[in-house]
RNA sequence: CGGGGCGUGGCCCAGCCUGGUAGGGCGCUUGGUUUGGGACCAAGAGGCCGGCGGUUCGAAUCCGCCCGCCCCGACCA
């Protein structure tokens, strides 16, 4: 009964979902449609969110040796050409410049899908000696794909992300590396995003074009369907060949160098709110959220102005230099400002009206928490209970996550019930599988579920292909894809 | 790119069938009363009805074409 008026305006998340998605977006103040179609305009709020995702993913591949650097937006096409494979996979999303002004260009331009050509140009002027290696460089910027059906943050034509590019000296170095930046994502998107993901190696048709090996991390949505959530390549020596990426080894001897290429994208805030998110909006992850606790100031009928304002300033400055802290000071009244920022996902509410002025305590209220109990807090040791508190939403986050994705994750024996599964409720199905690409199709065509990947902590296959019954090559992680 | 739906002040929508010169709710502005789960009163501002063309004395309304958005399918981070 209590905000039946509101809730009308949202629809219930497990009742239309891409309905819920589009809306929270809006509402949420996320992002807006641009004019031209699979582009948006991402918010302030939108775009604080996206930043604090940023740092602490720069942080980390600091941590690990990278240092960024900016390239080009276009690329001439006799670049991108240059690994056959690679142009082939994006041919179909390429974004292409011909004119300048009134003039045709001589050669066509692309918009960059991706930047494998445009390092491995560079790379190839810079690299010389073994002691330049290994080449860590990282770019934050935005790539351009043609997209015929797309979606807010999880599928538009330009999205921004961040792409590593490095070299190194002998294969088990860009493996490693390979590895390493899909730990840090996994890392990355478990402790700050609060989703689980599951490791694994793409099959040969889910391969990025150009690529030896493709390693991603994937999450579970709440209508059953997976997001690939970053991508960590080993290229080989393929990009190596095609640029002409060269160095002389300490035996003297002129080599290829090995190259690997990762990347995280916008897509990612789709993920937090699809994940995290219920019927009163958004709920964000602590770590990553633009506002972490919101003041809300309560007048009474016997309102003493000046003792409210100073008891927020009061609460506000002993949280701001440890929190993401505001308050709200508009001439809204208590009952919208409290569902506007649910709406917005902030985890923590502090109330401060007369009675807590009285009892020199906040009313705190999580976010996470479907009952909105209201809990007392004393001001002293705020700072202390807000920190755990915030400590709490992350790990209940990420905890209901888990739970979900557990309660959806199906080891699959036979076809039968493979059909089953993903004509009813989706979600992930672990099966035994041949590894054969016309297995793979035949499965696509017949359930709509490809292989996601190979889980890289799941044993081998225990049994024959559980489509076509040939010997088991691995255990896979299929399931509807976005 | 196929199938379906929808384009009317910032937002949601009525009006269209049966042509006669645009209306409601929310929001916004100003003033006042309010403030512990989306308050109320009063006075205002704001729209060549997605675009182009046609029919007609007259088009939001009828006809054609185009564009955009949403949903569902094939391709993708």
């Amino acid at each position: 009964m209590e905000d039946k008026e509101f809730a009308k305006e949202l629809p219930k998340k497990h009742e239309d979902i891409s309905r819920w998605y589009t809306d929270v977006i809006a509402k949420a103040e996320l992002a807006d449609y641009w004019l031209v179609r699979g582009f948006m305009v991402i918010r302030p709020y939108g775009y604080a969110l996206w930043e604090n995702m940023t740092a602490l993913l720069d942080a980390r591949f600091k941590a690990t040796g990278h240092k960024n650097a900016y390239f080009p937006l276009l690329l001439p096409e006799s670049l991108l050409v240059k690994e056959a494979q690679h142009v082939e996979g994006f041919a179909p999303q390429v974004a292409w410049v011909t004119e300048a002004g009134t003039e045709p260009l001589e050669e066509r331009l692309a918009v960059r899908p991706t930047s494998e050509a445009i390092f491995g140009t560079m790379y190839s002027k810079w690299i010389q000696s073994w002691r330049d290696l290994p080449m860590l460089i990282n770019q934050w910027c935005s790539v351009v794909r043609w997209e015929k059906r797309t979606l807010p943050f999880l599928r538009t034509t330009e999205f921004l992300w961040q792409e590593g590019h490095t070299a190194h000296r002998t294969e088990e170095d860009g493996v490693e590396e390979t590895m390493r930046m899909l730990e840090v994502y996994r890392d990355f998107v478990e402790a700050e995003l609060a989703i689980p993901v599951v490791k694994g190696r793409k099959s040969e048709s889910e391969k990025f074009p150009g690529a030896v090996d493709t390693y991603t991390i994937e999450a579970l949505l709440p209508d059953g369907r997976a997001l690939q959530s970053a991508t960590s390549h080993h290229l080989g020596q393929n990009f190596a060949r095609a640029f002409n990426i060269t160095f002389q080894d300490l035996d003297g001897e002129r080599r290829h160098v090995w190259t690997t290429s990762w990347g995280l994208s916008t897509r990612t805030v789709g993920a937090v709110i699809m994940v995290h998110g219920d019927d009163s909006g958004l709920i964000l992850p602590p770590r990553i959220a633009p506002v972490q606790v919101i003041i809300v100031p309560i007048h009474g009928k016997d309102a003493d102005e000046p003792a409210l304002r100073e008891a927020v300033d009061k609460v506000s400055s002993a949280l701001s230099p440890r929190f993401r802290v505001e308050a709200d000071w508009s001439d809204k009244r208590p009952g919208w400002k409290f569902n506007e920022w649910e709406m917005r996902g902030v985890p923590i509410r502090l109330e401060l009206g007369p009675r807590d002025l009285r009892a020199r305590q906040v009313t705190l209220v999580r976010r996470d928490d479907l009952e909105r109990k209201k809990q007392p807090v004393p001001w002293d040791g705020l700072e202390a209970r807000v920190a755990a508190e915030l400590e709490a939403v992350q790990g209940a986050l990420f905890q209901r996550a888990l739970q979900f994705r557990a309660a959806n994750t199906r080891r699959v024996t036979s076809g039968e019930e493979f059909r089953r599964v993903m004509e009813g409720p989706r979600g992930f199905i672990l099966a035994d599988w041949c590894g054969d690409a016309a297995c793979e199709a035949r499965i696509k065509d017949e359930t709509g579920a490809t292989v996601r990947c190979l889980p890289l902590d799941t044993e081998a296959a225990k049994g024959p292909c559980t489509w076509c019954g040939r010997p088991g090559q691995a255990q896979a992680l299929f399931a509807r894809a976005y």
